[in-house]
DNA sequence: AGCCAGGGAGTCG
DNA sequence: CGACTCCATGGC
């Protein structure tokens, strides 16, 4: 019987490791249903990716890929940036160094503002494991199915209608009441992306921690992950962590204007290393 | 069994 | 302003 072969896009992605990317706590929207295979969404687009080399396969179960949704994903692999002279400027500071090395490959994606809001809304006082799994719930019970089995994130106008019982089957806990809090405010347009990205960081780091379930740390997670501000360094437990064991100075100033970028590093190294918090005495 | 997790809200001083 | 408590859930 003759296999059925689907197209394929290939984006160039030198030195970006797939799964370090995927994996390292900035999104909790993909699914590695087969090893190797990432399956995903982003805002209205949904593939099957897979590394290859130096390459990122792009795949969707039918119709073909085109112009505009390469481009989509070029942009959220954050593919069109310099990573290596951003990264030479990181290595100038020795302990930034050895956590790039850690994970060289890791990329900060560019991910859409709703679907970032909502996922570190779902992530305060939780595992990532576990916020993966909430989100895949949230998707495939609220949210529309893209591709066969890949479903996107409910919009604002569905969640807004619903009562934090209609959120039970979540299992997300008192964060339910904060995800409808954020979708009635969207919807009513007190808060909107266009709005937000008009804004200086200041006044929009405000402006979301309006959202009930949003503080400091949430609001610096969707201004980095879903609104491009790559200077925000959002504080969680493993970042304060290494920068007061390892870190003493703060974010070395050879990150300027990319501290968001070199603390994913920082995050990821801080983790796999599950570095303790330091003890005074 | 208990501790912890990409925290935040509410309260008290 | 800071410190302190509680919050729902499940992996380890």
């Amino acid at each position: 019987m003759a296999v059925r072969t689907y197209p394929e896009i290939l984006l160039p992605a030198e030195g970006l490791d797939l799964a370090d990317t995927l994996g390292c706590g900035q999104t909790f929207s993909w699914q590695e249903r087969k090893p190797g295979q990432f399956y995903g969404a982003a805002g209205p687009h949904a593939v099957i990716a897979r590394q290859t080399g130096d390459r990122i396969a792009l795949r969707k179960s039918d119709g073909s890929m085109n112009e505009e949704e390469t481009s989509y994903w070029n942009r959220y692999f954050s593919l069109d940036m310099n990573y290596t002279s951003l990264q030479e400027q990181f290595c100038t500071h020795p302990v930034l160094a050895q956590c790039v090395a850690t994970a060289p490959g890791i990329r900060v994606l560019r991910q859409p503002f709703w679907d970032t809001l909502l996922s570190f809304i779902l992530s305060q006082n939780n595992h990532i494991p576990r916020i993966a799994g909430i989100v895949q719930r949230l998707c495939s019970g609220f949210g529309p199915q893209i591709e066969e089995g890949i479903y996107g994130f409910p919009a604002p106008e569905t969640l807004a209608v619903l009562n934090p019982e209609d959120l039970a089957p979540l299992q997300a806990g008192y964060r339910a009441p904060y995800l409808l809090d954020a979708a009635r405010r969207v919807t009513a347009g007190d808060v909107s992306e266009e709005g937000l990205a008009q804004m200086p960081t200041p006044e929009a780091r405000l402006a979301l921690m309006r959202i009930a379930g949003v503080g400091p740390k949430v609001a610096d997670c969707v201004l980095l992950f879903g609104l491009g501000r790559t200077e925000v360094a959002p504080q969680d437990v493993w970042i304060r962590r290494a920068l007061a064991t390892s870190f003493p100075e703060g974010i070395p100033t050879a990150a300027a204007g990319y501290e968001g970028i070199a603390q994913q590093y920082i995050f990821h190294w801080a983790r796999q290393n599950k570095v303790q918090p330091k003890q005074s005495d």
